[in-house]
DNA sequence: TCTGGGGTCCTAGGACCC
DNA sequence: TCTGGGGTCCTAGGACCC
């Protein structure tokens, strides 16, 4: 038996295939999620055959400063990925139709389907709207236990009369094979439990630990399910890049490769020393532990919030003088939003702090701490207002936000 | 073609206290 | 007048993730 089993559970494209669901004539067709709220489709009558369908708009049209949110397997094809400026893939897919974001309906449907796995496995940890941990251990030796338990009952009258013949009758301990085929039929039973609770499709990777899961759930998207046990990890992770690391960003992954270092496996073999030199004493060891696949954190099903936060990229850049009525609305506005979010979850925040994006892209935050923890829509405007004096306002202001830290629980 | 919004965690320096 | 550590809190910035 392993000592652990871990499962990562990661929705395909799931923003995507939520809208699929509303919308499925547009199923098979590149589809991109993403900027403001003014890209609703709407009905009209086709003057062909008189009948009422849909319209939607495309990106050739879009023009704004949004950015992709998720976008259909269909429209990857085309070079269209998360997180890209709709401008440019406008350029890659300019038939692509538009969405525009629906985070209240894709809370639904993660609410289900988060549902619908702790019905099977209890033990889940949250990363997320589209993805969850799951800690099948337990569940694992409970159902291999019980298979025994069942085989031995069976088993028992026919050896009655010998219960002292050594083995005879014993079944073998449950081997790693066991474990995993049986955490395999779990992992088939929990994609079907998603697919019925909500018609979307999910990968899953199991492994001996989140990190290795992380990675084994993307291998074989979409719908995917992929095993690697503990004797594989060498061998299925060696290949991948450093970026498939959950961890290792863009920033890292580019200074790795300025040291020639691109694989996993390249990573692993690199000298601890020479990873010391430079990324520094425990980002180094965090590093070699990963290349290794090495992970113990546990799965966590329980954490509490640290902050809260609110912000706003205006359509044009403003001007703190020039837009200052504009600009003091927002501001305000921001500050109540914090403050009711606060309010609804039922925390106080004792630092209030703000954030500034200038024109230059440079960002810039200050924060304050108040002597009481406040959910208090005036006394978190005038601890951001106090924040906001400590910054040179001379470049134009692109994107401005409050956030309330170091909370705690009311009542 | 300039790059959203909501988070977490880490680092590092300085204040301040013992 | 100069010199210690250790611990905690605060602030600012940055990397990273979904």
């Amino acid at each position: 038996m392993p000592t652990r089993v871990i499962a990562h559970l990661d929705m395909d494209a799931f923003y995507a295939s939520v809208e699929l669901l509303r919308y499925p004539e547009l199923r098979g067709l590149p589809v991109v999620i993403g900027g403001g709220s003014r890209h609703q489709p709407v009905w009209e009558d086709d003057p062909a055959t008189g009948e009422r369908k849909r319209r939607f708009a495309t990106l050739r049209n879009y023009a704004g400063r949004g950015v992709v949110t998720t976008a259909t397997y269909e429209a990857r094809e085309f070079g269209v990925n998360s997180a890209m400026g709709m401008m440019k893939a406008a350029q890659l897919a300019p038939d692509a139709v538009l969405l525009p974001t629906d985070f209240d309906e894709y809370r639904k449907y993660s609410r289900l389907f988060k549902a619908a796995v702790r019905s099977i496995a209890p033990t889940v940890e949250d990363r997320g709207i589209d993805e969850i941990y799951i800690d099948l251990t337990d569940l694992v030796a409970a159902r291999l236990a019980g298979a025994r338990a069942g085989v031995e009952s069976d088993w028992a009258p026919a050896f009655a009369g010998e219960t002292d013949s050594q083995e005879s009758a014993r079944p073998e301990p449950p081997s790693e094979a066991d474990a995993w085929w049986c955490a395999r039929e779990i992992a088939r039973e929990l994609k079907a439990a998603v697919k019925d609770a909500t018609g979307l499709r999910c990968s899953i990777g199991l492994a001996p630990n989140k990190l290795i899961a992380k990675i084994a759930s993307e291998l074989d998207k979409p719908d995917g399910l992929t095993v690697v046990p503990a004797a594989e990890v060498a061998r299925r992770m060696s290949p991948l890049s450093v970026r498939k690391v959950n961890g290792v960003g863009p920033k890292s992954a580019a200074k790795l490769a300025q040291l020639g270092i691109r694989t996993i496996g390249e990573l692993a073999a690199a000298e601890p020393a020479f990873l010391r030199q430079h990324f520094g004493e425990s980002y180094s060891q965090w590093l070699t532990d990963a290349a290794h696949g090495r992970d113990e954190r546990p799965v966590v099903t329980h954490s509490e919030p640290k902050s809260m936060s609110r912000e706003t990229t205006f359509d044009r850049d403003l001007h703190a003088v020039r837009d200052k009525a504009q600009l003091s609305e927002i501001f305000t506005e921001l500050c109540v939003e914090v403050a009711h979010d606060l309010q609804r979850k039922h925390y106080a925040a004792k630092t209030i702090g703000i954030k500034l994006r200038f024109e230059d892209f440079r960002t810039v935050t200050r924060d304050n701490t108040l002597e009481v923890p406040t959910d208090d829509p005036k006394a978190i405007r005038r601890a951001a207002g106090e924040c906001l004096k400590r910054v040179d306002l001379r470049k134009r202001i692109r994107l401005l936000g409050v956030r309330a830290g170091a909370l705690s629980p009311r009542g």
